[in-house]
RNA sequence: GCGGAUGUGGCGGAACUGGCAGACGCGCCGGACUUAGAAUCCGGUUCUUAGGAGUGCAGGUUCAAGUCCUGUCAUCCGCACCA
């Protein structure tokens, strides 16, 4: 395709000029608005052209606060901590820390060629010891606090990458990174307190303007639930159980109880009889891995030979063990109904065990269940209760279950605490001392960053134990607070650590008192956009606003939640080869598409504007390699309509006005939707609109030529700065203003509108836009003649609209 | 199983609070320019027995439904024995 404007040279140009002169000066006293990518990985395969996506979006929208008055904080960063390095590591021996570096210095070449308004001297990577200085800072904080403690129990642990994951981190049950099979181990391991947060973290998330997607997505993460804990002692001894039900009203329809198999109580209820049976059960429980815990939905289980005394009416349940009872959930333990529970019910009917109607619809029992009845309705078999209403009923027996003694009303959650350490090298390590004499004592926070020290083999070990802990003179030191010998922690940090607070860096990233000035703070916080994926939507997300409130508590920042507004990008996706089916783009389906080469080919601002074209932006979009000839085409179009008419401008007609007009307003409203393709496709449409306007007046007015520049510079910035100049200005595009629209001028004299009989249309007329009703139906009348027959029943006209005449034959 | 999103020409997709369905672009067809091709420009492009039919399917409300209501199907995503 031969080119018709010249991208290259004026690209190259102006990029050149932009890196002189920032269109985006700072120390301003203009309003704020932060925009924010989620800062990439560095990875060894560079970008595609679907990381651009997020990235063009998020430049548009500061450009354009830039044109319209604000001063911008835009950066751009690296979350370099992680594992392909380290493996990368293991392989080769190469340092993970030279690879790193390798993989920024390429990354960051490509995001350039973005030309997006970064602001470079604000640059941020975790890996960075002035960087994770603050990453450790903030963990002593915590530690201090007593929100990071040290725990031992079974984890999630990764056999592929040898190494513990966080609940978040292995969901169904499979490693979020590898997607081997995560098994349990127990391991003494660092944990941050974050269900100490749970009821914040759920209640603010009510007022962020964030999609209802990841909203809800972190409520149920989050997993509240109202209940109460209800005592039933076991029959013949001094013991008791306590169970967590969200159904207090059925507690006389409790039948039995089943205890999770890791319950602790087990093994001293269970009778001489039954103990094979439950040691076997127990564990082979313990065995089974965690997916098929999960996906097996078939119950099994086994009967301890104790019994429960239910607390209401003293009926004695039978305490049976079971795995579809959680041990980290509620009790571990509960009372089953299997009446108004599919689970029970299922249970009650596999092992032959009583089932006890207590709510029924019409305050009558059923002649049979053949499955649970878990509506609400009318209290039956419940002493007191029957007759109440079962809404009724769950809401009063909490507090009576208080009231009696045996029992209270709670609150549970889903969310566990943050298994925090991980057994790799590369990551920031957890800077604790080991000292026989003072236990666990932090560094002191002038001895930070503890810095991470060489070593000969990255390769992790089976046992659970970091590669750090082979580095004698690097764990053997003396410990701050008695002076003597001590052993330092060898756990590291996982990546989330450092992304959990970067976007407080940016502020003030060259700080070294602290983590950034109140000031700094004040002035760019809260993020006002945070553009990035929706993979996030539970983990990155989750902790950042964890790690905010913490910092808020501890007086370290003066708001609670970081990002105001969020925005989710789709992927881009493309056609595999093979089977023909749809991808994210990824190397190994090998369906990538290069931004270089495109850039190449068509230009940065051609690039970025496919980017925006190729679909609405929040949902995932085919790439289609000639779909990008279409907005090359257009910008080719707009160069040659400004070169053409520049030098020989003329009073605007009205009809240009009003395109103009319409235009400025069509552009702003849907930009500020952030509904890029239809921007996109609005410039084209006016575009040609203008074309044909400009052909019939024999010219165009300088302030049309002047607002196509500006409209444009946002998402072409290379060529609106051209056109700019070539239309005789000498100061850059991005010290204008954004135009403004009159509605009034937006108005067009005449109008086209249908005319319908029936709801069909027949014709078309134009009438003047201010016509009243009459004239238009008799416009219309006139219009349709003879196709008009039979009694006419009703006439309807909206101005601007149609005209729609209801007749009866 | 629960929750959410999506469903419109050959394709990607438009359509603001119900008001001319298919904007804009890709592709395709035809024409102009050219020795020729590429590029560019101009015109056409939902289907169709030309009366109509048509926004996954079946109903409903309305003068008027892609848009609202009821039911249903398909695809994708999230959660998933959370008591």
């Amino acid at each position: 395709m031969s080119t018709r404007y010249n991208f290259k040279e004026i690209e190259s140009k102006w990029r050149k000029i932009w890196e002189e002169n920032p269109v985006n000066p700072h120390d301003t006293d203009k309003p704020k608005y932060y925009c924010l990518d989620m800062f990439p990985y560095p990875s060894g395969n560079g970008l595609h052209v679907g990381h651009w996506r997020g990235y063009v979006l998020s430049d548009v929208v500061s450009r354009y606060k830039i044109l319209q008055g604000y001063e911008i904080l835009h950066p751009m960063g690296w979350d370099a901590f992680g594992l392909p390095a380290e493996n990368f590591a293991i392989k080769t021996g190469t340092h993970p820390a030279e690879t790193t570096k390798k993989s920024i210095a390429n990354i960051k070449r490509q995001v350039k060629e973005i030309s997006a308004v970064y602001d470079w001297d604000r640059e941020v990577n975790t890996t960075d010891p002035d960087y994770y200085k603050w990453t450790q800072w903030i963990f002593v904080q915590m530690y201090k606090k007593g929100l990071a403690y040290e725990k031992e129990m079974p984890l999630n642990w990764c056999p592929n990458c040898k190494c513990v994951l966080a609940n978040e981190e292995a969901t169904n049950g499979v490693c979020d990174r590898c997607g081997s099979p995560v098994t349990k181990k127990n391991l003494r391991q660092w944990m941050l307190g974050i269900t100490k947060y749970a009821e914040r973290l759920l209640n603010d998330l009510q007022d962020l303007d964030w999609p209802e997607k990841v909203k809800k997505m972190q409520t149920d993460w989050i997993g509240k639930s109202y209940g109460a804990e209800v005592d039933f002692a076991i029959k013949d001894t001094d013991k008791k159980i306590t169970v967590y039900t969200t159904r207090p009203d059925t507690l006389y329809g409790a039948t039995f109880m089943v205890l999770a198999p890791e319950h602790e109580i087990v093994p001293e209820i269970t009778t001489a009889e039954q103990k094979d049976a439950v040691e076997k059960y127990v564990y082979a429980a313990s065995t089974k891995s965690n997916v098929s815990r999960m996906t097996d939905k078939e119950k099994t289980g086994v009967f301890t030979g104790a019994y429960g005394i239910n607390p209401l009416n003293g009926a004695l349940v039978p305490i049976w063990v079971s795995d579809y009872v959680l041990a980290d959930y509620g009790t571990g333990a509960i009372m089953c109904v299997p009446a108004h529970d599919d689970r029970d019910f299922e249970f009650a009917k596999k092992f032959g065990l009583p089932i006890i109607q207590v709510i029924s619809k019409d305050g009558k029992e059923d002649e049979e269940l053949t499955q649970a009845y878990t509506e609400p309705g009318i209290m039956i078999n419940s002493g007191e209760l029957n007759g109440m209403k079962s809404e009724d009923a769950k809401a009063k027996m909490p507090e009576y279950v208080e009231k009696q003694g045996f029992g209270k009303k709670t609150v549970n959650y889903k969310l566990r605490d943050w298994v925090f350490s991980r057994q790799r090298y590369w990551g920031e390590p957890i800077p604790l001392v080991h000292c026989e004499k003072c236990g666990i004592v932090p560094v002191p926070e002038e001895q930070l960053p503890v810095e991470l020290p060489n070593v000969e083999s990255y390769q992790p070990t089976e046992t659970g134990e970091s590669p750090l802990a082979s580095i004698e003179e690097w764990v053997n030191t003396t410990c701050p607070c008695c002076g003597g010998p001590a052993k330092r922690e060898t756990n590291t940090m996982p990546q989330w650590a450092g992304s959990s607070w970067y976007f407080l860096r940016y502020c003030d990233n060259h700080n070294d008192k602290e983590l950034a000035s109140k000031e700094a703070l004040k002035k760019w916080m809260p993020v006002d956009l945070y553009v990035g994926g929706v993979e996030h939507a539970v983990l990155h997300l989750l902790y950042a606003r964890f790690y905010t409130k913490f910092l808020y508590d501890i007086g370290a920042v003066d708001f609670e939640e970081p990002f105001k507004r969020l925005f989710n990008q789709g992927m881009i996706c493309k056609k595999n080869e093979e089977d023909g089916k749809l991808y994210k783009m990824s190397k190994n389906k090998g369906n990538v598409v290069s931004p270089d080469e495109t850039v190449e080919k068509y230009g940065c601002d051609s690039l970025r504007m496919y980017e925006l074209f190729i679909g609405p932006p929040e949902l995932d979009s085919e790439w289609d390699d000639s779909g990008i000839d279409g907005v090359f085409r257009y910008l080719n179009k707009i160069w040659k309509f400004v070169d053409e008419n520049k030098d020989k401008t003329i009073a605007a007609t009205s009809e240009i006005e009003q395109i103009r007009h319409k235009m400025i307003y069509e552009i702003t409203n849907r930009l500020e939707a952030l509904t890029m393709n239809t921007v996109v496709s609005g410039f084209m449409e006016f575009t040609n609109k203008l074309i044909n306007a400009v052909k019939a007046a024999g010219g165009v007015d300088m302030e049309t030529l002047e607002t196509i520049c500006i409209l444009l510079a946002p998402f072409t910035p290379h060529i609106a700065e051209e056109m700019w100049q070539n239309i005789g200005h000498t100061e850059s595009v991005f010290k204008q203003k954004w135009p403004e629209y009159d509605e009034n001028k937006m108005k067009e004299d005449t109008v086209e509108i249908a005319v319908q009989i029936n709801g069909k249309v027949k014709t078309t007329i134009n009438i003047a836009a201010d016509f009243d009703k009459d004239s238009a139906i008799a416009a219309a009348k006139e219009a349709l003649g003879t196709k008009l027959t039979g009694t006419i029943v009703k006439e309807i006209y909206v101005p601007g609209r149609i005209v729609n005449i209801v007749a009866k034959n």
